[in-house]
RNA sequence: GCGAAAGUGGCGAAACUGGUAGACGCCCUGGACUUAGGAUCCAGUGCCUUCGGGUGUGGGGGUUCGAAUCCCCCCUUUCGCACCA
């Protein structure tokens, strides 16, 4: 027993970092300057949403950020770190419903909550720039900006469809339907059409599309699925001609080339022709009915069954003059192209489909190439590349060819033209909710929609209202809705629809840099010297829509003179989810793991004793009981083993296991850590770090381990390799306790001191991103007197990086056969001839006839032998 | 349905541009120690093995001196799809 293992000595995670925490938030420590004379670094975490409580998932992104935060930091630069809250949305309404109170009392309760957990995690943020976007200034500037956009032409009103509960009366989100029924009703959803405003993202769909090739440190997959999500196609829009109708069918297509195998037409439930034959035929009016019972979303649309319906109608082929018939489908979509489409069921897969189901003819266009495709025999539809067959003076043209040469016949003889479609839509932005920002509008009977004019701003949500009403509550509140026009102050009627939150998620990131601004929106200096956020971090799910509609919302603010940058955010990282097992019983349902006991090695549940279902690793949710809660790892453990566990359990991109035993795997590391740095800091007292390698190959072998340490680190944490990061400061630690406990007394080698305390120095340095308490504590421990956070990243020296001896690898045939230790800078031909003459080797190619021998240098030697 | 990813020991994972597969950690096994601690330390730990070696990165082919990594086909799992945030 040594007297380094007293009591107070003992690593004590609860004192340690409520002392760090409260010297932070009183000094200040983490308090972001506007500092042109410095290089900013804005650090962003997704905000939340104010549940209540935070969850693993916030964990991990939080404690993510912070690491980047704080490397930028220690590396130099002026850096933002800031926290708010996303705080509309239906979970306060849905609450306040349940408890009989108002929403943004809920909320406002749930974010002091969860900020006073925030805090526990030792998080670096600037506190002073905290914003909730509930809160009456943020609001009040949204509505600015909304006008502005209005003002540019960016904001309209049409016709959309909603998910309708005609029990609740009511609009219904996607994930309020299930199985095609009201969440709470029960209710059969329908599709209906109500006046909804827009915003223009497709003005500017163009940009948001070849801005993706701006963004290099974006993961490729978000900028695909933004891609894919933005659709541009190029194609011909054309006419069909109507039989007996004055007016014409338009349709869009991307494959000109199958012009020759259109056998028919489909067009959209909605679209203005099926509804004109509905009314004369009750059997379609029917059919329409029958489609409009889906839900919205294009999943459920596309999932449908193909069904269809013959209108009796008969286009007109343009090129043939043939007669076609004319189908109302219900995979059709109104809302992409012009709702109709000219059908080729040989070389579209739905099509075909339909084709089949209707009887209708299919005739093959397009051949591929080394086969011949006959229609008797055809099993599905052909997509793929070809040759043009059947098409006249086509006949031949290889299909890409054809695509041009059709729609240039179109474009000669005037019946069609060229035109590029996007399959994204404008952004739909009103909600019939309460808890939301509302739109600052007034309809009135003679002047029409009216802006409400800046002055008046903001339009406040009503505190007193009744939630339990049906619809939007703001419909029926007379306080609210009953204004004078703007214009002729005649008696006229306020907007009641609020904004979608993806409008407050995309701006917030501006408001940051200026929160206490209180003459508009955004303070465009300041602004511009934090933006763009250089590091943004967050769920994959919002790989597409906060992710552009922010970008969008960024290009108009910057079209405005607001922001000077075309993209908001330099580089992007998608963290996974955290995942747990869960436990099923066919009685209980979904069971917590205390609620399960083991008998006989086989789980079961403790209630009823049926054999327990472990499911796969799933998301962690309340609803599957699988969830574990952050508050309670961080009050048992402290924050930087919970930080040190979702740094080290995955590669942030990826999902993360969640695991008991691996948390305290990395309680033990911390441990280890702290009785190093703990027994060093006995011996080094005076002593300074080493600057150079001594001789002995053992300290040698020290320092070199250390900035080979330093050197890796570095790397992983550019390209957020944590969980290698952490191994390599581990093997560091390893290495360091082994050579102490093999050297008991280095008292007297001043040398083996100076390695000693730049071997501690540098774990705690490189680990403080991560774990900032602890590190801050081992620093003071080491004598330190300048807190670590205003210590600068490490740097490896290159001369100690430089190892005398390497290992080699020979091979025979690709298999390795033996290892040399030989001196770094070996010649080539030593190399070889080392290689060839070892007796493991000699002993592997007796028998064999030598071909050729590869050498890399470095690396390895590979003699290739028959 | 459309789109996007991922499959490596008992488990989480590692492997820079094709060059020692399994670093680091968890679990497990054996041992040591005792201020009995959330211990700690030492050794072992992919699979098979006649102890020479053989084999192994979801499955099947291919390219290469050499493939977890590149190419083709297949299987499985996860995520997103516009009113959840």
């Amino acid at each position: 027993m040594s007297a380094s293992d007293s009591q107070e000595l003992r690593y004590n995670p609860q004192a340690v970092e409520a002392k760090w925490q409260q010297i932070w938030e009183k000094e200040k420590t983490f308090r972001a300057v506007e500092d042109r004379q410095r290089e900013k670094f804005y650090c962003l975490v997704m905000f939340p949403y104010p549940s209540g409580r935070i969850h693993m998932g916030h964990v991990r992104n939080y404690t993510i950020g912070d690491v980047i935060a704080r490397h930028q930091r220690m590396l130099g630069k002026n850096v933002l770190n800031p926290m708010g809250w996303d705080a509309f949305g239906m979970p306060a309404e849905n609450a306040a419903k349940k408890q009989n109170s108002a929403p943004s009392r809920w909320t406002y309760a749930n974010i002091d909550a969860m900020r006073q957990e925030l805090k526990t995690m030792g998080l670096a943020y600037d506190w002073d720039r905290e914003l909730a976007t509930s809160d009456a200034d943020y609001a009040h500037w949204e509505q600015a900006l909304f006008l502005k956009l209005f003002d540019r032409g960016l904001v309209y009103r049409k016709k959309s469809l909603v998910n309708w509960d005609p029990v609740d009366q009511t609009v219904l989100a996607n994930e309020q339907v299930i199985d095609g029924r009201g969440w709470r009703s029960g209710a059969l959803v329908e599709r209906r059409e109500l006046s909804q405003w827009f915003l223009r993202i497709t003005a500017y769909a163009d940009e948001l599309l070849d801005g993706l090739e701006t963004l290099p440190e974006w993961p490729a997959t978000v900028r695909t699925m933004q891609a894919n999500w933005i659709g541009r196609s190029h194609g011909l829009e054309f006419s069909f001609d109507l039989e007996g109708l004055s007016e014409k069918l338009p349709v869009y297509t991307t494959r000109p080339d199958t012009i020759m195998g259109v056998t028919f037409c489909s067009i959209a439930a909605e679209h203005p022709l099926a509804r004109r034959v509905a009314d004369q035929n009750p059997e379609i009016a029917a059919f329409i009915q029958e489609c409009m019972k889906s839900g919205t979303s294009e999943e459920s649309l596309e999932r449908l069954e193909k069904k269809g319906f013959d209108t009796g109608f008969k286009a007109i082929h343009p090129l043939t003059g043939e007669r076609i018939p004319v189908f109302i489908a219900n995979f059709v979509l109104m809302s992409y192209g012009t709702g109709a489409v000219m059908a080729v069921p040989a070389h579209d897969q739905r099509d075909f489909e339909f084709a089949q189901v209707h009887g209708l003819p299919i005739r093959i266009v397009i051949q591929p190439p080394g086969q011949t495709l006959e229609v008797a025999t055809l099993r599905e539809a052909w997509t793929g590349p070809g040759i043009m067959v059947n098409s006249q003076l086509f006949d031949g043209l290889d299909h890409e060819t054809g695509k041009t040469q059709v729609m240039d016949e179109f474009v000669r003889r005037g019946l069609g033209r060229r035109r590029t479609h996007y399959r994204l839509r404008d952004w739909g932005i009103s909600r019939q909710r309460y808890w939301g920002n509302p739109i600052p509008m007034i309809h009135c009977e003679r002047c029409g929609v009216v802006p409400v004019p800046e002055a008046d701003l903001p339009v406040s949500l009503p505190e007193q209202v009744d939630l339990h009403v049906q619809g939007n509550p703001l419909d029926h509140l007379a306080t609210f809705t009953d204004v004078f026009c703007p214009q002729c102050h005649g008696p006229a009627r306020r907007e009641t629809d609020t904004m979608d939150t993806f409008m407050e998620s995309s701006w917030y990131y501006l408001r940051y840099c200026c929160r206490d601004f209180q003459e508009g929106p955004l303070d465009v200096d300041r602004v511009n010297y934090w933006m763009p956020v250089d590091q943004y971090i967050g769920g994959i799910e919002h790989a597409v829509l906060h992710l552009l509609y922010a970008r969008f919302f960024h290009k108009a603010l910057r079209d405005e003179g607001l922001v000077a940058s075309d993209e908001p955010f330099r580089r992007l990282l998608t963290q996974g989810m955290v995942r747990k097992d869960t436990l099923f019983c066919s009685e209980h349902g979904w069971r917590y793991p205390v609620e399960v006991a083991e008998e006989g090695g086989t789980l079961v549940c403790s209630a009823c004793r049926q054999p327990i279902v472990v499911g796969r690793n799933e998301k962690m949710s309340k609803s599957k009981n699988n969830v574990v809660d952050p508050a309670e790892l961080i009050r048992g453990y402290g924050a930087d083993t919970a930080r040190l566990f979702m740094l080290f359990a995955a590669p942030p991109q990826q999902d993360l296991e969640w695991s008991d035993t691996g948390v305290d795997g990395a309680w033990r590391f911390l441990n280890r850590l702290w009785r190093l740095v703990r027994d060093v800091a006995v011996l080094v007292p005076g002593i300074a770090p080493a600057q150079t390698t001594p001789d002995e190959p053992g300290l040698k072998e020290l320092r070199t381990k250390t900035h080979e340490t330093i050197d890796k680190v570095g790397r992983d944490l550019e390209r957020f390799g944590f969980n290698t990061a952490i191994a390599a400061v581990m093997e560091l630690v390893n290495v360091g306790t082994r050579w102490l406990s093999e050297n008991q007394t280095p008292e007297g080698n001043p040398q083996a001191l100076a390695v000693l305390r730049e071997l501690a120095e540098t774990a705690v340095l490189l680990l403080h991103p991560l774990v900032p308490h602890i590190t801050e504590e081992l620093w003071q421990i080491l004598g330190q007197g300048k807190p670590l956070a205003f210590q600068s990243w490490p740097k490896a020296d290159p001369q100690a990086l430089v190892r005398g001896e390497i290992t080699i690898i020979v091979q025979v045939n690709g298999k390795l056969r033996a290892k040399l230790t030989v001196p770094a800078d070996i010649a080539q031909a030593d190399l070889e001839s080392l290689a060839h003459h070892d007796p493991a080797i000699l002993g592997n190619l007796q028998g064999k006839t030598v071909v050729k021998t590869i050498v890399v240098p470095g690396r390895l030697v590979n003699i290739v032998a028959k």
